[in-house]
Parts: C-alpha cells; sequence; structure tokens
DNA sequence: TCGTTTCGAGACGCATACGTTTCGGAGAGA
DNA sequence: TCTCTCCGAAACGTATGCGTCTCGAAACGA
C-alpha cells in the first residue's frame, strides 16, 4: 500500500498485485481511448476491458481525468537521433521514425482522442503541449547543428522547417486519411531541406 | 411539412417555424461540439442551448449521427484563391486565409470533435476527410498553375508542398497549443515556396 | 377567419454510468 | 503457518440521457 523510495530514487511498490492491477488497467484505458475517444470514455467500460472491479480502480485513481492522464504518461513516443550519417540522411531517419510513429502504434490510435481531451482539460492540454514540444525539440536542435555545421543555409528557421517536416504527417493523418508511409520521409525531405552545396 | 423544388432548383422550406428551428439547432450542436465535444454530445443538452424541446430535434434527424453531420456542412471553411498578383502572393494569401480559419472561427473550434468524431464514424470519416481534400486541392491547383507557368520548378510535388504549407498550421493548433497568426503565413511561404528566377 | 402544422414543455419507462460499500477469496510476506 | 492486504464481484441509491409520447399554445397560410 505505500511506496519505498529505495536508495537510487526509484519508487518501487511493495506488493505486486498492486503494480499488476495499474498496468492492466492503464492498458485498457488506451485501448478504450481508441475506440471510444475521451468524451465517451466510461470507468466501468476500462473495468470490464482490463478485468478488475471497479473498485480497484477508485482505490488508485480519484476519477476519469487523472487516470487519463496517468494513461497518456505511458504512451512511448519518442524519437531517436542517429549520430551519425549526413545531415539529410539523419533527418531523413528522424522523420521516418515520426511516419511510423503516427501510422501505427498506440500513440496513433490514441492521438485524435489526446486531441480532442487537450481542447477539454487544460490539465491534459498541459501535457499533450509539452509531450509534443519535446519531440519536436530534438529535431529542432539536429536541424540547428546543420546551420552551425554550415550543411543548412544560415537564413533557415529551424523551428519553422521542422514543422514543415512533421506537419504534413500529421495533415494526412487527421485531415485526409491518408496515413503516410515511411517512404514518405525522404521525398519530405528532399523536397523542402534546403542543402547547401551538394 | 413538404419539400418543394422551385423552379430554380432550389429547395425551400414552406413553413418558416421550420427553418428556423434546424437553424437554432444546428448552431447549438456546432457550440456544444467546441465545448463538449463529439463522445460527450447530448441531444438534451442541444436542446436545452438552442433553447427547444428534444422532440423538436428527433422530429428533424434520427439521431445524434445525422445530426452532427448536418451540423459539420453547414461549417463554413472556403479558401478563396485570389486572381491576381505572383503566385508567391497568391500562395501568402491563400496561407493566410488557412491561419484565420485555423486560429480563430467556428470551424477551428471545431476541429478537435471533428478528427476525434471522425476516427470514430465512417460517415464523419467520409464527410471530414473530402472536407479537407476539398481545400488541398484548391491550393495544390494554384502551385500546379506556378509550376506550369515556369513561376515554380517542375520538380516540385504539388501536393507535398501544399502540405508543408498548410501542416504547420494545424501542428501548432493541435499538438503544440499555439494558434499562429496570418504573419506567420509569409515567413511559411518565404522559407518553403522554391521560386525560379526572382 | 379557420383548419392545419409545428412548436415547447414535460412526463414516461428504460438503460447506463456514477461513486460507494460490502464481502468472501486469494496472494503476499514474515 | 498465519496475518495482513489487495483483489473481483456485485449490489447499492443517485443522476443523467435515451427515445417516445401527449398536450395546449402559437404560428402559418389559404
Amino acid at each position: 500500500m505505500v511506496d519505498v523510495g529505495s536508495a537510487t530514487g526509484v519508487v518501487a511498490e511493495l506488493d505486486p498485485r498492486v503494480e499488476r492491477s495499474r498496468r492492466v488497467i492503464l492498458e485498457a484505458v488506451l485501448d478504450e481511448l481508441g475506440e471510444a475517444g475521451y468524451g465517451a470514455l466510461t470507468i466501468e467500460a476500462v473495468a470490464a476491458r482490463a478485468g478488475v472491479g471497479k473498485s480497484t480502480i477508485y482505490r488508485h485513481w480519484p476519477g476519469k481525468l487523472e487516470l487519463v492522464e496517468d494513461a497518456f504518461r505511458t504512451l512511448k513516443a519518442s524519437v531517436e537521433i542517429p549520430d551519425e550519417g549526413t545531415l539529410h540522411d539523419r533527418v531523413v531517419a528522424v522523420i521516418e521514425q515520426v511516419a511510423c510513429l503516427v501510422a501505427q502504434s498506440t500513440y496513433s490510435a490514441c492521438m485524435p482522442a489526446l486531441i480532442d481531451a487537450a481542447e477539454r482539460d487544460p490539465k491534459v492540454r498541459d501535457f499533450h503541449c509539452r509531450f509534443s514540444a519535446e519531440r519536436r525539440a530534438s529535431l529542432v536542435g539536429l536541424l540547428r547543428e546543420g546551420i552551425e555545421a554550415g550543411e543548412l543555409a544560415p537564413t533557415v528557421d529551424p523551428e519553422l522547417l521542422a514543422d514543415a517536416l512533421v506537419g504534413p504527417i500529421l495533415l494526412r493523418r487527421l485531415m485526409l486519411g491518408q496515413p503516410v508511409g515511411p517512404e514518405v520521409a525522404r521525398e519530405l525531405v528532399d523536397q523542402l531541406l534546403p542543402v547547401t552545396g551538394d
């Protein structure tokens, strides 16, 4: 019942039953969000899908909002920046990851629900924006490196360029119903990255 | 009660009471969608907001889905293509309109709900995608003109470029919580439009 | 004027979800 | 083994929304 901070700063659950309950419940929340969305999400549906009693959910969370927040926090949607290669190739690798993430992943399935929930509740909005901004920052950083290394013209606005690379992927997924595959990443970079020299 | 096709092909409601009821109800639906979203939208809330009885709603629509579809159809979100000016200026004008539309409009308020609803129901999805595709097509057409007129390099993919111009606006509105003003339109076009010659 | 149509209001039975509570069973840990 | 904790199930009363129905008032339009 009580969390214990270990010497490493990691918080460990004493009872494995609690850990297991929290895990299956949060998984069920993400599944429900993908299917029903935020507005139509019910605690009863989550409990049924997770195979737990409602009381177990209310034992660990005060309500729907906190439950959904915790579930979103478990989403894995990080992007890895490759160390080697030309700027062009490194950017392509990043955009490929973004395309895969947006085309098929738990994150992708929950994206519409997340966008909708962010519009309704300030807490979710904060989380969602910070979540997106973190990934964006890594791409912006990569582009900044390129400018400093002289591979990109100094007139380039790295934030605008980052959004221009990622924006179309979102647009096609959310507005056009045509999620793009990773093969489009190279086209995007070829068209939009104003490389200097070669 | 009966629609009459006039000589001009316009369908007119005989009874002004019906016309008025439908109008205030559909307005209320859009307001509710902006506030509550699609999943949490209820007929009762729409009726209360519109100041009509529930029976009046059920008299004109079979259920929530058709009601929402009709409401979305009343959304004005068209983009006008200017006739004169350089390609650069014409594209700027279009992107400015898009930015205004996405920053503040009934359409903007309903966008998260529309995206969420499209994910849940195929009918809404069809409508939403066609709706988005129509606006996209007008910008793509403008870019194609530019290519044919030699103002844009023939290597440009007009659809990709159109998405690269509009995508960032959506990304900042939906993912970053930073809707952009029309002043960003010029920056976008300056950075992304690969004009030939001048 | 007068019959017709639509209206708002509200009651209806039904279904679902809320959040709380109780209780017997089972797993954890000493 | 034995105690303590957490569990799932289910029942609880309440609240809300569903879709239907009825009714008297008001507006339409001929």
